[in-house]
Order: structure tokens, then sequence, then C-alpha cells
DNA sequence: AATAAAATCAACCGCCACAGT
DNA sequence: GACTGTGGCGGTTGATTTTAT
């Protein structure tokens, strides 16, 4: 007998978020915060899992995430904390504010992985591949890692060393490479502060909001048709506006495109940038966006970003 | 233009830790 | 201490998109 799932699965749905599912969820949580996720489908009008609505928040809702490629920092530094913490995704996340661990081990397996490889280093043991070892004998280091990573649970963000030191000069590093595994502390990197966000990258991505087109959703995008009003995230551009974007997919990871459009919105970036710096400045609660959600200014953050919703009386 | 292959990434699954009883 | 419920994590899958042929 197996543990019991987490939930009834009948007659839960599955699969790619609508906008309507994202609406609903979005709006719950910013009028009620989250103590329960397991109520929250329940409350909210979802016929999804707990487990999913809790997902769908932190991976793509959340409004502090930060959209967009890595830049060659974010992924140096990855490299570096991948190498001391492993595969511990959630902690190396935590270095990253507004990245998620799903969005940085995607990134990892599909891009750094491979970046690694080409430069002749394991990605496992972050040491040089050594041709004499056998493939078999590189998966024994990798299984080998693994059981260490797992034993290690109480590792901290103090971060145990995985024995990466630099390397000695008869296996020599890549010149690239010595940049990434011999830079200095996070304390000595720009822009990066141990976790401890400033106000200055703790909420980059208003733009992605402003930018998310929800207007000219493709009705034959099986993912259904839009109820949802411009205004609802984008309260100071109308219907007509969207038509300065031919990308009428319902994408929140694109940004818009046209450029008129673009300058009108940074006009409206930065007037409310300011109110909004002001306001995180002097509401910033370190990087727990849970702890964020159940703070009792949060409606002041919603007022702020989603006036709309405010207004709406229509929700279930 | 059509097709195949590769890359990407959102979402799911199962396990574990922890708190409450 | 055993049990249960819940949140969180890392591994994996598979649909979609992009690139190559």
């Amino acid at each position: 007998m197996g543990r019991q799932p987490c939930c009834e699965k009948v007659g839960l749905k599955r699969g790619p978020w609508t906008i309507e599912e994202d609406h609903k969820l979005m709006h719950f949580i910013l009028n009620n915060g989250i103590h329960c996720w397991r109520t929250v489908p329940k409350l909210a009008g979802l016929m999804r899992c707990g487990k999913s609505c809790r997902l769908r928040w932190i991976n793509y809702l959340r409004p502090d995430l930060k959209r967009g490629a890595f830049t060659d920092m974010e992924e140096n530094q990855m490299i570096q904390l991948h190498s001391r913490l492993g595969n511990r995704w959630s902690k190396i996340a935590g270095h990253f504010p507004g990245r998620t661990d799903n969005e940085i081990k995607n990134h990892w397996n599909t891009r750094i992985k491979k970046k690694l490889k080409q430069l002749g280093l394991d990605p496992v043991t972050h040491k040089p591949i050594n041709n004499e070892l056998s493939h078999e004998k590189c998966e024994e280091v990798d299984e080998e890692h693994n059981s260490q990573s797992n034993d290690n649970t109480e590792v901290d963000d103090q971060e145990q060393s995985f024995e990466l030191k630099p390397q000695s000069t008869s296996n020599p590093v890549p010149k690239e490479i010595q940049v990434m595994t011999t830079q200095n502390s996070n304390e000595d990197m720009p822009g990066l502060d141990n976790g401890r966000n400033t106000t200055n990258n703790i909420f980059p991505s208003q733009e992605m909001w402003w930018n998310i087109n929800y207007d000219g959703f493709d009705q034959t995008n099986n993912m259904g048709s839009s109820s949802v009003d411009s205004s609802v995230l984008n309260p100071s551009f109308s219907l007509e506006d969207s038509s300065l974007n031919t990308n009428n997919n319902y994408n929140p990871n694109s940004v818009g495109e046209c450029s008129s459009h673009m300058q009108q919105q940074q006009l409206h970036q930065q007037n409310q940038q300011q109110q909004l710096e002001y306001m995180y400045s002097q509401t910033w609660i370190d990087s727990n966006v849970d702890a964020f959600l159940s703070w009792d200014g949060f409606h002041h953050f919603e007022e702020v970003m989603f006036p709309c919703f405010q207004k709406s009386p229509t929700i279930n």
C-alpha cells in the first residue's frame, strides 16, 4: 500500500493552465493570501490539485518573478553555486531573486550542462573531464556525488564545499572556467547579496505584468477563450492599445514587441516605478514570498499593482 | 515547404521533512 | 513514538517551439 495521493485526483483538471484559471488563482491569492494550499482550489473555484495551484503560483504567477534570459553573470554564479551546493535547486534559486528553482533547474539541464561539457568540464563534479575516465566511471562519480548530496541533509546556506577547489596546475582548467570557479564569494560579486534582496531587484517584473498582452488572446489556442479584460493587468492600456502588438497569443513569457507600445509602457512604468519602489523599500521582508503574502500590508501592494481587482465584484 | 531532430520549459510525480495530534 | 496532513523539493515527462536538413 502506497501513500495516499495528496488529493482526490478524480475530476481534477490537468495540463496547461488557462487564462481563466490563472485569473481565478491570482485573484484569490491576492485577496486572501495563502493559508492552506489544499483549500485554495476549492475556495478559488478551481478544479485543480492544491499542489498544482502552488506550483503555478510559485513558478508563474508570483508578482515578483523575474523573466527573461539568464545573464552571463547569473550563469557564472549558478555554476559557482552548483559546485558548492550540488542539485539543491531551491537553495541555488535563493540566490537569484525572482528566479524559481524550476527555472534554474531547467536552465542548468538544458544550457549550462552543455556549456560545461563543451568547455571540458564535468557538469556534476565541475572537474575537468579526464579522457581516461570511462563513461561508466563518470556515472560512478555522478552517483557518488548524488549520494553525498543526499547524505548531507543538514547542509545550509553556509554551503558545504564539494572539493571543488581551484584545480592544480597539473590539471589546468580552461581560462573561462577559472573565472567562474575562482570568482570571489558572493559578497564580492556585484548585484549579489547572498539572498538578501535589495529594493532594486526584488520586484523587477512589474514590466512583465504590464507587458502581458491578454487582450488579443488567440481564440484558436487550446487554452480557451479569455474573459479577462486587459485593464485587469494593465490598467492604463485599452483594447485599442493591444492592437499595436502583433503577437496575439497568450504567452506571459513574451513581452511587448512594438516599440511604440513599449514607449508608452515605459512612461507608464516610470510613474508607477517610483511609487512601487518607495513602497517596496518600506515593506521588504527578506525574500520569503509566502511570508510576504500573509503580511497584512499585502493589500496595499495589490491596490497599486492590480487596482482593478479591488473593484471586480464578480469573481467566485 | 515539409519533415525530422533538438531544444525548451511547464507541469506532474513521488518522496521527504516537519508540525500537529 | 506512531500516525496523518501538508508543504516543499528534485527528478522526470511530454507538449510545444525552434532549428536543421
